[in-house]
DNA sequence: TATAAACACGAAAACGTTTTCGAAAGTTAA
DNA sequence: TTAACTTTCGAAAACGTTTTCGTGTTTATA
């Protein structure tokens, strides 16, 4: 790579000093316009353009925010990321990837390489190893130092800082009342290992719903599917028996697809016989046929709220007023699955 | 946010040199053992970190590549992002993330931001807009400067840098193959745009493959779409007409699973009234009933590549070998879709 | 003509680090 | 006792900027 060209080459070509050359080519009323027109053609041909590694270290300031998610592979994330770096470009402000592959350790890590001097602040959604360890010291470590710090989505109470969540109960809540109004009595519940923050409060919320309309909960048709083992198999054991509920409410859209699957597999009609609605990150839910009902968790606006507070913490650095938690409402987007 | 610490605190703190400290917590022997573990176990209790931004600033190295993508909210582009990052970490370096949206504007200026001095290499795949205009003085300037650049799956020829593409051709041919071997007579194809050069190349091999096969190639088989207009609308102008063809090809994930239930709705039975097979790069294809086949697109494989050839090049900056060209070969993963 | 103001520029510090070179002590050997 | 080493540290340059505070020259004013 060539080097680039610097202030002091020009000085030098010139003859005059670093500083008359940084002040012409700010167009400073200090130096005359011919030197100015001079340094400004020759600057231009060179395509000259300040390093901004100096000019960071001389500012203090980076104007680039980090962002460590568990994974990007993930419709989910994914749109968080677009909505970050919308706005984050609009305020002036780059962004800088990590990925802890749900990994506690990867998740420290990034946190120190990120906090060395290289972002102005973190935005972070925590990983999978981390709350089932329950171990926060590394973010606890952050606020100590006032570092700016924007949880998402998967967030911990204990950890005091600016956060922007979904409405998981509100949520599950809309879509549980709604299978309850097109006449489902026996409504399975497909969640996650109880860790998943996201996957209880779901869990809440359908329970909450059922209380509400006056259905007993029945613990039997609360499936918590692990991940790390096969969930055709496990999903075949809710759907495949003698009485196979007749509504299903899954927390994420893979879930909600095989359920899809194997009920039509076995000969069931959605939603006559069975209706599904699924939280959604992704378009899946939209090109299955049928298409399935979705609890919307509009991943772009979280982004956009994310990298709006933090961005916010960091300019106004002085003041420091209390904490923020921005909750953003799902929709129910209704689709054939539960068309009755 | 609390101002680091920094050698120079440490130094005062202990009445010594700015030098002597970071000699001491680089262990040099130069530094006395007593010194040393003072000066060390202070560092320690203020967890004491270098400011990355000097470190740059002085070795003149980033170890940060930066990557610009047409869009995140894709799942090609995440896989391919996730290799890069993967890779990149086992190397020592980081992912700043830059999106063009498909904006020849964006791209330029996300390019002049980057290469101010704060990546050391860049990875681009490139906008739509740009293909359309084929305007790529931005990647000249690059290039004359011996900047390192990769350029992945959206490339051009005239752009002298490493590359890494798929075989789409190739896999193009294999898809055609197989909806042959099955017993297809009248193939349609579902294409994009010619500017796209992605699209323009798979229509390449199916022409191909067609000919090998020695089937006439029936233009009113070829279908471009416009993905500005209404996808459903144009689709169903391929499969609701009188004699519908007896398969599909479609050059990406979205056409192959509109299709599939225009099919469905239409009362074709998949895949023995019709065949489908998309280029895939996400999830869809796998989830629906009857599930698609696929042609793979190994977009992690093709991250990967791209950061070995891009690091490889920022690394042997004296040696400029001749410009590389990875080609991958997708492969077909064959689902329910085409098992006649 | 003397003084003040305006003009055009340079020196140097600052951001935080690493590294080369030199130098003052202390130690060893002859 | 003297010469040669070793040990332990500091000064300063370098990376590329911006900005404050001079300073010398010219022009305007009284």
């Amino acid at each position: 790579m060539k080097p680039r060209i610097t202030l002091k080459n020009i000085a030098k070509e010139f003859g005059v000093s670093i500083s008359t050359v940084s002040k012409a080519l700010k167009g400073s009323h200090e130096i005359s316009e011919e030197t100015r027109e001079r340094i400004q053609a020759y600057a231009d041909y060179y395509n000259y353009k300040p390093n901004s590694l100096a000019l960071q270290l001389r500012s203090q300031k980076t104007s680039v925010i980090g962002v460590i998610i568990p994974e990007i592979v993930h419709h989910f994330f994914s749109t968080v990321i677009n909505g970050i770096e919308q706005y984050a470009n609009e305020r002036g402000y780059n962004v800088m990837i990590c990925l802890s592959n749900e990994s506690y350790e990867k998740e420290v890590s990034n946190i120190s390489m990120l906090t060395n001097g290289s972002v102005d602040g973190l935005i972070v959604s925590i990983a999978r190893e981390t709350q089932e360890n329950q171990i926060y010291k590394h973010f606890d470590a952050l606020i100590k130092d006032d570092f700016p710090l924007v949880l998402f989505d998967r967030v911990v109470d204990s950890i005091k800082c600016d956060k922007v969540i979904i409405d998981d109960i509100g949520g599950a809540i809309k879509a549980t009342d709604h299978l309850i109004e097109i006449g489902s009595k026996r409504i399975a519940l497909l969640t996650t290992q109880d860790y998943i923050s996201v996957g209880s409060l779901r869990k809440e919320g359908y329970i909450k719903s059922l209380i509400k309309n006056g259905i007993k909960v029945d613990e039997n048709l609360i499936y918590k599917i692990d991940d790390k083992r096969d969930l055709y198999e496990q999903i075949k054991k809710v759907i495949n028996v003698k009485n196979p509920p007749d509504a299903i409410l899954a927390v994420n859209e893979i879930y909600a697809a095989i359920a899809s699957k194997i009920s039509k597999e076995r000969g069931l009609v959605i939603p006559n016989d069975i209706a599904i609605i699924g939280f959604t990150s992704g378009l899946i839910s939209e090109f299955t046929s049928p298409s399935l009902t979705s609890v919307m968790q509009h991943g772009a606006l979280m982004g956009k709220q994310a990298a709006e507070l933090l961005i916010n913490r960091i300019e106004h650095k002085g003041v420091d007023e209390d904490y923020q938690k921005e909750v953003i409402s799902p929709n129910l987007k209704i689709r054939e699955s539960t068309k009755r």
